[in-house]
DNA sequence: CTTTAATAGGTATTTACAATACGTATTAAC
DNA sequence: GTTAATACGTATTGTAAATACCTATTAAAG
């Protein structure tokens, strides 16, 4: 059971912006503090302006900023935005209807199911539930 | 948010044999049967005894049996068994404790949470509730 | 006791796809 | 108009899952 790096970055890339909310961060500054290629995380920043978690603005001084208070972004949404696409199992997956080996579709259920409870926990917290403490130069 | 094959051919090995419990199944059956490699079912009924799901015997006439009633078989073990190692994300794995980006810690107790969610979800069921409904020779 | 049918398990290879890189277009500030 | 940023298509790389192969071991059957 494994989420992509893809999934993991966005969300920290959400934790950092929850962290600084007024303020614009352009995806340079983020692969700098995160060590991690800048155009991984652009494709990664237009996934999230697509599902409408951040809005970004280009031209000199632009950047990305929460679309929403951090309160408002639900993890699981976050996850199953960036997991999109991503099948649990092979029969999952488009022509996976098919499912030569039989006995698919009772099993196909409970997985679903479980894939639900995952979802439905991670919806249980916020973005503001995870992010960092104190944005900086809040200290003292 | 993705399994293994290895898993998922697992379960479905399961089902078949709890298809018909009297009898041993050999890898070379159920390869023929689902139309995979021999050496792979191998390799998870290697793992599936490892766990204490099957009992296997070598030699003339041998294979794998369920070790307990399918009744007794939770899904949320079977997969927990199969999938181990898998890091559900990268920090999670070994060697993964550095974290350099900041804020790790806060998103790892949630994954966490979701992933114990899904695993409990599974647990819910047994193999008995997905097994195919008949077994052969018993029909009608 | 030899043959045959099966698992056990190590190693090597292949392949699929995530991860990354690159290049160009577009947009907006200054 | 120049510069700083996103947008986004395409190409490449790297890694790990999936598979294949080979040899040992075990036990049944003749």
């Amino acid at each position: 059971m494994r989420l992509t790096s893809f999934t993991d970055y966005g969300l920290r890339m959400l934790m950092r912006m929850a962290s600084a909310p007024d303020r614009a961060f352009s995806t340079a500054e983020l692969a700098e503090e995160f060590g991690l290629s800048r155009n991984h995380l652009s494709k990664i920043m237009q996934k999230l302006a697509q599902g409408g978690h951040v809005t970004t603005r280009r031209g000199g001084g632009g950047g990305a900023t929460l679309a929403r208070s951090a309160r408002d972004i639900r993890l699981g949404g976050v996850v199953r935005l960036l997991e999109e696409g991503q099948a649990l199992v092979e029969c999952f997956g488009p022509g996976g209807g098919d499912c030569s080996i039989s006995g698919c579709c009772g099993l196909k259920a409970r997985l679903r199911s479980a894939e639900a409870a995952f979802l439905a926990d991670l919806d249980r917290s916020t973005l503001a539930d995870i992010a960092l403490a104190q944005p900086e130069g809040a200290e003292a």
